[in-house]
DNA sequence: TAGTTTATGATATTCATTTTCAATTGTCAA
DNA sequence: TTGACAATTGAAAATGAATATCATAAACTA
């Protein structure tokens, strides 16, 4: 089973249409895998395919892809959400955030094992998922720094 | 040096005066260092002792304590930024935050040796801080369950 | 098909935050 | 002390992302 069709059998199993909106808005997320684009990126991006879709239909449908686990919403600190497709891993992956030219680069790998056994050991706190940013300068950047 | 002169000289090093208002701003922030008090609500404690303030200069006072590193900005991803003191560490302390009673606990120490090693030598990118929070159950959540 | 549910698009609304601007306060040289 | 001049403030308006409303349109069901 593909990728698309495991996406029409977690709307189908909750009872929702894959409409055309919901295809459309899927494709271009599928075809920006390594992006994070924001819900009004995404909006620009699906009018080119869609051109009568409302903004209210984007919104409401970051919001259920996100519930259907679809899709993963992040927090960049710009004031807006962002959304990457949902990785088959057990743990959100890592995200680097160049403060230069503000890049992002994923890292993935948890490597919090040690991290997450002291937290459930000495607070008790058992760990469902994490959240994990990184800022600094980019290789890039670095090399112009030189 | 105690920690207000300390502040003090923060803003005087920038040209800023300690107004009654920043003042008063700073101490409510201070009388709170264990919580991560909403722009809102620091605005309703400091109108306690200040009915007069504004809101607006609420809100320009983090702004500016965050910039001379006074304050931390956080987000909780509830939709409104939230401050506490900045604490005299290397790296921002993580933060544990319940999914059931939104508790949010300190987790000092950053155990986070290894990954970061691996991430500049993998990714070459040069760490300056980061930003790691945990999602899952607090101790009192896990007993309730029971 | 007729009736019911689901989804959509246009528009209005909400809410945190920022901006504007006139008034107030502080600084400092004369 | 006085009088510029700059810094700060509070009230109010503006902004902008996200959500809610509501009438219409599709999709499904018996
Ligand atoms: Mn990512
Ligand atoms: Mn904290
Ligand atoms: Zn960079
Ligand atoms: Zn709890």
């Amino acid at each position: 089973m593909n990728e698309v069709e495991k996406f029409k059998e977690k709307l189908k199993d909750k009872g929702y249409k894959l409409t055309t909106q919901r295809r459309v808005i899927l494709d271009v997320i599928m075809e920006n895998r390594e992006k994070h684009l924001s819900s009004e990126e995404i909006y620009d991006l699906v009018r080119q395919k869609y051109p009568e879709i409302g903004l209210a239909t984007v919104y409401r449908t970051l919001l259920l892809f996100e519930e259907l686990g679809i899709v993963y919403k992040l927090n960049f600190d710009d004031g807006r959400n962002r959304y990457e497709l949902y990785h088959n891993e057990v743990h959100q992956h890592h995200h680097l955030i160049c403060l230069k030219c503000g890049a992002v680069i994923e890292m993935e790998g948890d490597l919090l094992e040690d991290l997450e056994k002291a937290i459930e050991e000495t607070k008790d706190f058992e760990i469902l998922d994490h959240n994990v940013k990184f800022f600094g300068y980019c290789s890039k950047c670095r090399k112009k720094n030189d």
